[in-house]
DNA sequence: GCTGGCTTGGTGACTAGGTCACCGAACAGT
DNA sequence: ACTGTTCGGTGACCTAGTCACCAAGCCAGC
């Protein structure tokens, strides 16, 4: 029986809670149930780069690798909404890989996903041009109306680049009438723009 | 019993051959007995970056991924060496993973390591500088007297770069005393000075 | 209210890296 | 020796990242 669900424990971990961070040992498999975390590589010199967010149904690749392999952490993740999670011991997760096909293809599956997404993100990494991250960036931060509530460091840190970077980028957007901006945040004001430049290549 | 490494067929193939590319479909797990391959991502504007090489007793990532989602390869290989490799059909593959413990054990190692070497290369990609990355390069390149065969053009595919910054930090060394060029290649003359670069950070 | 510290964003000057266009030298084939 | 191709060199220019510094907004505590 594909009873793995069942033997998992439960666990809420309310939003922006830090749920790893580099060093820490993997001791657990995690899928998520509701929620969402983010994922983000850090340097000695404090700056990042989201590496992959993931949300209900999916589980955390790192944790996986980390687990598998008995290495510790070398990213940080952070719970962005209030999350509740299945939570595996290593035993069990073991034991499940073992017994059930359906979790064993899960597994696999969620490896391969992700590293199809790593391999799409080193890409856009070396050859897609700022604008076109930033947009992107913005298009994944905004709610339905528009709005984009993160500081220029945030948006900054999604896309491992600097701050100055992200502000010069957005002045010129504000100039030409593509965004509205204010303290911590922004309203895109031509989606269209947007999409437009997020396209590009 | 673990005898998926019975089932499998032995496949030579020569040095220089092109073993994938991208939009084709996978239809084989790969093991390598001997030699080394490497996989480099393209760009439609005719850039390259390596991704990873492989050699015997790895298997190919890519190719195991493609073949658990069914998607159609998104890189190139290339035989660097001879090869000689084992091959398991589709069947084969998913067969020895619901039987054979040690095969998936093998498969989900295999993952992690290569999973966390994606992570790496995007740390380095984003936050060390050239000098570095092509000190690197051509430490991985070179052979035990020194030596590095390879075009300006080979090295800055190698790092997703472009062929005129490979010129130009080379002509630098070369002015201080680092290396010697030649058409088609280099020599290492000062070894300890390109170890510092590739260490530094 | 006022104030001082912190967070956020703006700016100029500079460096590193990537792009483009073009040239010349080395080499291979005939 | 002639010719086409590959390889490398170079200047001009653009984008991105870095550094140093400043100013405006915000908040906590009085």
């Amino acid at each position: 029986m594909d009873d793995w669900i069942h033997q998992g424990s439960d666990v809420k971990i309310p939003a922006g809670t830090r749920i790893f961070q580099p060093g820490d040992p993997c001791t657990q498999f995690v899928q998520l149930k509701r929620g969402t975390v983010r994922v983000d590589l850090l340097t000695l010199s404090g700056k990042a780069l989201m590496l992959y967010r993931f949300g209900a149904g999916e589980s955390c690749i790192m944790t996986t690798s980390c687990l598998l392999s008995e290495r510790t952490y070398t990213a940080e993740a952070w719970a962005e909404e209030d999350v509740e999670a299945i939570v595996l011991s290593r035993a069990q997760f073991q034991e499940s890989l073992d017994s059930s096909s359906t979790f064993r293809a899960m597994v696999l599956g969620s490896f391969s996903d992700r590293l199809a997404a790593m391999m799409q993100k080193i890409e856009e990494l070396t050859f897609v041009p700022m604008d076109c991250r930033l947009a992107r960036a913005l298009l994944q931060r905004c709610s339905p109306s528009g709005e984009v509530t993160a500081t220029h460091q945030d948006l900054a840190n999604d896309l491992g680049s600097a701050r100055e970077v992200v502000s010069r980028k957005l002045s010129l957007w504000e100039r030409n009438g593509l965004i509205e901006r204010y303290r911590g945040g922004l309203v895109i004001t031509d989606a269209g723009a947007i999409e437009r430049l997020a396209a590009h290549q």
